[in-house]
DNA sequence: CGTTGTGCTGGTCACTTTGTATACCGAACG
DNA sequence: CGTTCGGTATACAAAGTGACCAGCACAACG
């Protein structure tokens, strides 16, 4: 169901400003998006409702800064499992509320998790709890020191409404 | 100016259950929110108000799902940069849609960035658009297969809120 | 002890926005 | 030719918003 029928259809020019629109000035509604695009508001109506259900839009929810929340460290692990305990490390890591995100992945290491922490000191006890369990064989961890480009998305969508 | 004053100060139980709900069900207003909360609808705005400008919560912009525009393939590439080449590279990968995001870490890789490509195939030619620039000395990519954690904040809210 | 400041409550007010429905228009298509 | 689809324009009731205000509880402070 969640990964229903997924159209990957794309997006239009409209589709494309409406959005970009909406990241750089969330806090308008769809009578003032409707004004600046110049078009009629159950235009921008039908268009964010077509997005949410194809899922190009997910929602918008509260971008939330860890580090203001008192978490200002990030880092990278790259996790190495040993066969077979994929499903118990996952389970495991979602547990931890200092594992931002998980994903798999091809190449040296089996996994790849974004984690954060209150210090540096802390960022140790995270990591003992992320490795302390049996099924990593191995870890390595890289900790974000700059974050010249914040996770983003206007460029693509820009690029893609181009089609 | 943007890294101002951030009062690094937490956020207590409250606050805790106000962005939890947000994130939860982005699509209910102030006057809801109190109503779930049982508190006063000012109250409410305050705490929003101060969430805000605290920087904890950053904004309310669309969720876009990269998979749904047409490109659901993502990696994470690992780069080595030539020393001094540092502020050369940032500016170039700013410029490359693909690259969502981009950070500089300690350990054996100097950078490391998430792209997204239209497919597998695809994937080659952003790996060669990121790292066909002089100052990247070598890169190694890792091909995401799973996602099993995606980006979420909300545990992490909840402890924090645990204070 | 009294004062002050702060945060929450519960209420009102005018104004704006939303949800929903309606009818109309032109382009694309079988 | 008729149908369907997307956009426009309009209407209306319902709901939410921002802006107030007075009252109350509580902690800090002189």
């Amino acid at each position: 169901m969640v990964t229903s029928e997924r159209r990957l259809m794309g997006i239009d020019h409209l589709d494309g400003r409406l959005i970009v629109l909406l990241a750089r000035e969330p806090r308008i509604g769809v009578l003032e998006a409707s004004r600046r695009l110049g078009v009629a508001r159950g235009t921008v109506q039908a268009r964010l409702d077509r997005l949410q259900s194809n899922g190009v839009i997910r929602g918008f929810g509260p971008q939330v800064d860890p580090a203001a929340l008192g978490y200002p460290v990030t880092a990278f692990a790259t996790l190495e499992i040993k066969q077979g305990q994929g499903a118990d490390v996952r389970a495991h890591l979602a547990g931890v509320p200092e594992v931002l995100e998980l994903h798999t992945t091809t190449g040296h290491g089996d996994m790849l998790c974004r984690l954060v922490a209150r210090s540096n000191a802390d960022l140790q006890r995270v990591i003992d709890r992320v490795v302390g369990f049996e099924g990593i064989v191995r870890a390595s961890t890289a900790i974000v020191m700059e974050n010249p480009v914040p996770l983003r998305i206007i460029p693509l969508v820009e690029q893609a409404a181009q089609d």
